[in-house]
DNA sequence: TGTACATCAGTGAACGCGCGTTCACTGATGTAC
DNA sequence: TGTACATCAGTGAACGCGCGTTCACTGATGTAC
């Protein structure tokens, strides 16, 4: 029954609704625009709720970069071997995980230290490299290539999130070309 | 005579001297971590004196970033045609200014509509696609090569800044090959 | 089925702090005569 | 060379506010018997 928890004194889930509140609070102020307070208030909860999961801000910045990278990983998984989509997964993530990317990327925020956080990165990292090599054949310089590949959708999906790009059309649509272009002379 | 002013009720050049206490705090805090009486403390002067120059904070973001476009401006002028050389500056830049490099990529800091600002991002947009066209020769599809390029010149500056990838040596070297990388097949 | 108890998620009052903003002021500088 | 005055950059006291943190508490839930 939807509700039950919403009037009772236990949340249910009070901690996954916190990591929403501050997506939503980061996607629309940035990534210091808010307050615990102010996420306790979207949460409907009491101020003091927010500590109980998280500690402090960096607590919960750390718990929100570590599912970023998750979800990260899980979305390039899912489009195999071809560069090109592997790099427009990445430029999706981006788009629909907002807050996740723009503090993963942002290392000051959080503890990029805390284990969660390091075993979901090197997961991600791992997946980026494997996109790249099955593109490139047998080129020599394959770190080049790989560093370049991340450079380009990374550029691209900074560029479009910032708004310096982002009144040319569907982002998916643009980028595929840019992406490719990697691959031609 | 040094220190002439230093001591003076008149400052000299406040708004010179805010603008750098600003530099060196969003360099070392990031572009939220600070507030206005902390740069005025940086600076030796009053707490109300930055309102004086800039109003507020985000007046003071705005001259922030329309100063950086001129500098990148100037920073690629200087390099005149080469598209290697061209994109070797702009991550130069993002280095050496790095804060001013972190407020430019994030309007919702400042008045991206602000006369000084969009003048200051004219000339450096117009600067950047004369940089690559020079490169391409006849090559057809130059609006993605031109996308591809600033794309791939600013994520490796967003992903040597961000830490990612800045255990690698130094950052001019690495980038070199990786820029070269995109016109060779 | 019923009672007693442990656990712990979430509460809410209280605190001290640094913030931005306001405003009457002070004093250095430049200019007119 | 000297005086009077206008300008305006910078001062400093005062304000109300939202913040993070602390801490004794409350009440929902699960488990043991």
């Amino acid at each position: 029954m939807e509700g039950v928890n919403a009037i009772s004194y236990h949340h249910g889930d009070l901690r996954r609704a916190i990591l929403d509140a501050a997506a939503e609070a980061i996607t629309e102020f940035g990534p210091s625009g808010w307050s615990l307070r102010e996420l306790a208030r979207r949460a409907g909860v009491s101020h003091a709720a927010p500590a109980h999961h998280f500690g402090d801000k960096k607590g919960l910045l750390s718990a929100l970069a570590a599912e970023g990278y998750t979800l990260l990983s899980d979305a390039l998984e899912a489009e195999g071997d071809d560069f090109v989509e592997v790099g427009i997964a990445y430029l999706r993530f981006a788009i629909n995980h907002r807050a996740h990317f723009e503090v993963m990327f942002q290392p000051g925020l959080y503890r990029s230290d805390d284990p969660a956080v390091v075993a979901a990165r090197e997961r991600a990292d791992a997946l980026l490299v494997t996109g790249v090599r099955s593109q490139q054949g047998s080129r020599p310089d394959e770190e080049t290539t790989a560093l370049a590949a991340w450079s380009l959708v990374h550029g691209f999906a900074g560029l479009w999130l910032t708004g310096a790009i982002s009144e040319r059309g569907d982002p998916e649509e643009v980028a595929r070309p840019v992406l490719r272009r990697l691959f031609e002379s």
